[in-house]
DNA sequence: GACATTGGAGAGTAGCACTGTCCAATAATG
DNA sequence: CATTATTGGACAGTGCTACTCTCCAATGTC
């Protein structure tokens, strides 16, 4: 298949294509002239998950560059495994500043919550939460210590349901998980919402 | 307290809030003179309220527009209430093309979760779920219909969680239901990545 | 009275994700 | 074999967003 039927079978244009391989997001076809290439059904699902990741999960072409850099290069053990896996979801995402002082309180609350669930206390990801509860404060939103713990609570369900989609096989689990993660975040989002109207359709009423 | 004032207290650049007041995004302060006028507390946690949603829960100013209209104009019934909320909600994120006839199987899964679940079937919120499901398949993510249950579960204890914060005057549910959501949307998701890096170190060991 | 600040308006900028145009080399077609 | 179409490659241009800069006369401050 020719760069034109890549476009046709992937309905993505050939010029964003062109540009896709400039980026290093696509990896080039099979040379077979000076002019010419071939493509093949590797190369049409790369682009539909480049497709899915920036449409569907909202990422930046550089933070889908990170994601595939990590899911080309699969660390060998599975220890790693989940680590390397959380190392690109993070890394996906934005760093978030350092924070000030004001972030310290949220800081306490971000790490008494990880100390009480008994979870990791990565300090990116205790950070990225200080920052969100400091967000929310700010905006004048209460976020309760009781609310918190049933959003924790909720979390934990749908971490141990992640768990159950993950293969035996290193590099499809290391797939599975960071792209079954990113894809599924809108998706969360979107059932909470529908929850969210359905509650309070019971609350108040018809 | 005047425009430097504002910028000081929120540590938002003059330029920036001036470009606020243009876009409507920040109601005009009282003026004293032709070129002076003055801010309140209302400016400052407005201007607070609009960093905290494009930083933190990633709208564009566009999408803030739609939520500061739906806050500023909330319905007189609290019959009326929560479905202005949600109306926000979604003007505030993207309305998602309807899709074709190969997103019709994917529709098909999102119906039939919605009933078995008694959620609502607001078509707005089915087709965003069937096209974040069909993206995920396009992505060669498999989300299998027990995975799907369990997420719901988890929704559902989200949106349970959401409700207890609801206070009992309009105004200020209207505000906690949609800034609140918005905002800890990302927290969510953030507890997703803590509890899925504690659940694969209990199933993979240290 | 000297100097800084203000509100208002418009133009300019940076980054992102494409998209359009051009080219010589090659492939397909009659 | 001549003609037409397509390809890979490079680069400039586009549309959008969220600012940021510059300018101005009017006003405030020292």
């Amino acid at each position: 298949m020719r760069i034109s039927g890549l476009a046709a079978t992937t309905g993505v244009a050939v010029a964003t294509l062109k540009y896709y391989l400039r980026e290093g997001l696509l990896p080039p076809g099979t040379a077979t002239s000076r002019t010419q290439a071939t493509y093949d059904e590797a190369h049409v699902s790369r682009v539909r998950l480049v497709r899915a990741l920036t449409e569907s999960a909202g990422l930046s072409l550089g933070a889908v560059r990170e994601v595939l850099a990590a899911l080309d290069d699969p660390p060998p053990s599975r220890h790693d495994l989940l680590g390397a896996a959380h190392h690109a979801l993070v890394a996906a995402e934005g760093r978030g500043r350092p924070g000030g002082d004001e972030q310290d309180t949220a800081r306490r609350r971000a790490r008494e919550l990880v100390a009480e669930r008994g979870w990791c206390d990565d300090p990116l990801l205790v950070d990225r939460l200080a920052e969100q509860l400091r967000a929310a404060d700010a905006a004048g939103v209460v976020v309760s210590d009781d609310y918190l713990r049933s959003l924790a609570a909720a979390a934990d369900l749908v971490a141990a349901a992640d768990l159950t989609t993950v293969q035996l096989e290193p590099a499809a689990a290391l797939r599975q998980v960071v792209v079954g993660t990113l894809l599924t975040d809108p998706l969360v989002l979107t059932l909470r919402r529908m929850a969210q109207v359905r509650a309070s359709q019971e609350v108040f009423g018809a």
